[in-house]
DNA sequence: CACCTTTATTGATCAAGGTCAACGAATTAC
DNA sequence: GTAATTCGTTGACCTTGATCAATAAAGGTG
């Protein structure tokens, strides 16, 4: 747990205690390639941490998965709008390889927000980074085409385009794979 | 500004006390019909309050704009990315109407912050109000249709759909102009 | 290694929405 | 009241990316 610890501690800017009272209520927990983190039709009620693996969030849109988001090594993966309106989830997380992810409840974080003030701090500060992630996509969605989206994709995050099989990559993009195929043909190579 | 105060009190769950307190760093500034609120290509530094009038927030997409967000009565204008990363902005602030708005600058903003612990909470809440809308909307982009968007619109928001343009609604969409006319040709009427 | 499943590529065709141009209605300006 | 903009509608055509189908390549599994 040391290497998420200190990731959280640097992205939070906490003290290595503020970070160790932070993650003494989460819980480890071991999925399997293609277990369910969280169904959708359920109100969120965790939030997981990944000490090692990958999982995918995906909203379903008539029999097909658009994928939300990815998360990974030091990620946090919830249905973060599930978790804050208490309103059931419009999406699935899945695991995409086995992972490994520390969870905790929605009744542990209050609890540790009220007895520890900086909490509420990192509650904030996650609510402007989520902020800025979805005004970034959702800046992308408006202004840029597909080809736009996946050249700015894999210059940015080749982490992922590294680890994800390409539909996966075009599901995020909301493009599909022949297209992503076509594109790379045209653009690549 | 009293019916602001009132919006803003009841919106933050502040005191009169508060309210008053926050308000009182702001300046009432006049703008006419097609003056520019913010500039783009500027780090935003100010944040409006609508009293009356109505504002669009538009991205130039090679020439053509596209809008971002209208603002009207109590409502905040500002390119609140800009302001919190710092960045100069991509977007450009115009009235659409002639407005009286409210404007408090960052230096008074975080004056008040250092003085007021309340504000730094109502900052955390504004955050997490400006996460679910830009998750609602990039959802919205992710898996609605041009129709769809446009059905959804003018039933979520049919005060904005009186009071703007149909061009303009189009442009909010990310959808032509035609493609509405289109669109209500064959649904509604 | 051979088989089976999953993923990627390619071609042919299709649909949604964009572009361009013309026209008409509505506003605004003089 | 007439001219001049601005805004909305309509038609013809075009572009982007989706869909469908076939095939090839890659990865797993016995």
């Amino acid at each position: 747990m040391d290497k998420v610890r200190e990731h959280i501690a640097s992205l939070f800017k906490l003290s290595e205690g503020q970070a160790s009272i932070f993650l003494s209520e989460f819980t480890r927990k071991e999925f399997k390639k293609n277990d369910i983190f969280m169904e959708s039709g359920k109100i969120c009620n965790k939030i997981g941490l990944i000490e090692r693996g990958l999982m995918k969030c995906v909203f379903n849109k008539n029999g097909d998965e658009i994928i939300f988001e990815f998360a990974f090594e030091n990620n946090f993966i919830s249905d973060y709008y599930s978790f804050l309106t208490n309103t059931p989830s419009a999406k699935e997380i899945r695991c995409i390889e086995d992972t490994t992810v520390y969870v905790i409840t929605r009744e542990s974080l209050e609890r540790l927000g009220r007895d520890h003030p900086f909490i509420e701090s990192m509650s904030g500060q996650m609510n402007q980074m989520l902020f800025l992630k979805m005004h970034d996509r959702l800046k992308s969605s408006l202004l840029d085409s597909a080809v736009e989206r996946y050249i700015k994709l894999i210059s940015e995050r080749s982490d992922l385009v590294q680890r994800i099989p390409q539909y996966l990559i075009a599901s995020y993009l909301n493009i599909k794979p022949e297209t992503v195929s076509r594109i790379r043909k045209k653009y690549i190579i």
